[in-house]
DNA sequence: CCAGCTAGG
DNA sequence: CCCTAGCTG
């Protein structure tokens, strides 16, 4: 079972079974945004984070809104997994690879060179037995103010998820900030990739990975509650295909013992 | 010599000769925001865009926010010209040609499909002796919110524009309210198509084409006096090159007589 | 890190 | 039909 994060307010679960039989047969896969900007409770936030992940030990993990202490806390609570982070200074990107399934081979980091956030794609290659994978983590432009280079950076992303060798299996994800005029105006989803979401039944408790319903960490003045769709998770399947989606859910979704706040 | 106008404030001239020695050899443009959604004089600068429009006699007009009233009435005034509207209702573009050298094959018209402003494409089939032109006018999405929707709607363009039979000399212009950055953001000027106001010679003193320096029908409250090149001309020449773009200017940019107002 | 609106420069 | 900030559902 694969379970992806694409939340930084609570994780998506995404069960990914793999067509051959050799093990592992299942991987399960996490994005989550730490919003590591906030300082609020971000020790006690980002030990959650640990919690859960040690509990699901997803075998892949894309964080974003990583912060250096935040890197320097997850290496050392989480032994069991590789990190890679996409930058070094302010908040970045960081891949987590289990160490007992998921085999490094290289990273790479892509910048989206019209981005004034320091954006960019961190693409790791790795795999799971013979499983060939290329791990692309992002965190697009931020704000609908900036949709224009946003959905620029899209169309980017897919480009280069489109373009590796066919024997690889591409998983796309992060916090894409993404609103679906947005992807309408992108051209929609290039064929040969998939939203998992959609893979897995476009089911409604899990559309929302960031959702002031939910999550009060931040609080609106009115009593309006927003929610939207911002993290999402793509594949592009290898030929022959050697993964089968099984299922997408949230994790994260519950405030931290003995404090008021969500993870993120 | 062509006269532009690519302004709602005031009007772009632009010179181009025929390479060939048909009469006429030279042929003249204008592009004109009429501003037909204020209604404060509009008649009287209608009238003064009419008696400018008979002064230059240019051979190819793009009008944009265009009324039906205005067009009745330019219709009655200045009958030397043949006008083509891009609709009947709301406001839109309309072409006119003049009669004495340009000649009407056929027009179009295509929806910028994602509009929320109905904003579309006239094209306009014409020659001018053995010159075969495709006069493309449009009025891209309004104010900065739609950027996304107007980068989309110029990529469109500039597709159609490039996508003519080669023995076509092809002009999109109009209001296409753009900002450099957005132009960027579309991937620039595609290969084999230039903007006439740098075909010209980049000229600061008509390089801003929406301008609050030099036009006061608005007016903010504060001293900040933006100003932009909204209106912008492109040509796609033909194979073998006819056309050579001689002159780019500004028309309309004086005070309408007995009116504290501008013509647009 | 919502969308839509308004005010002020 | 500028840009930014601030308000409010």
């Amino acid at each position: 079972e694969l379970v992806v994060n694409v939340n930084k307010d609570m994780v998506n679960a995404l069960g990914l079974g793999q067509v051959t039989s050799e093990p592992p047969s299942k991987f399960s896969f996490v994005s989550w945004n730490l919003d590591g900007l906030d300082e609020r409770n971000l020790k006690r936030r980002t030990k959650a984070v640990c919690k859960i992940i040690y509990m699901e030990h997803p075998d892949v993990i894309f964080f974003q809104e990583m912060i250096p202490e935040t890197f320097s806390y997850i290496e050392g609570k989480l032994p069991e997994y590789m990190c890679i982070a996409g930058s070094t200074e302010g908040y970045f990107t960081a891949t987590l690879l289990r160490r007992f399934t998921v085999y490094y081979d290289s990273h790479r980091i892509t910048e989206h060179s019209g981005s004034l956030m320091m954006r960019n794609l961190l693409t790791v290659e790795a795999h799971i037995g013979s499983l060939k994978l290329q791990l692309v983590n992002t965190h697009l432009e931020s704000t609908r103010d900036h949709s224009a280079e946003r959905i620029k950076q899209l169309k980017d992303s897919f480009k280069i998820a489109q373009d590796f060798p066919e024997d690889y299996t591409v998983l796309l994800a992060g916090d894409m900030n993404l609103r679906d005029k947005e992807l309408e105006l992108a051209g929609g989803i290039p064929p040969g990739i998939e939203d998992l979401w959609i893979s897995c039944g476009s089911r409604k408790e899990c559309q929302y990975t960031w959702d002031m319903v939910r999550n009060c960490n931040k609080e609106l003045p009115g009593k309006f509650k927003p929610r939207c769709r911002f993290d999402r998770a793509y594949i592009r399947h290898s030929h022959p295909k050697r993964v089968v989606p099984a299922h997408f859910g949230l994790v994260g979704i519950e405030k931290v013992t003995s404090t008021q706040c969500f993870p993120s």
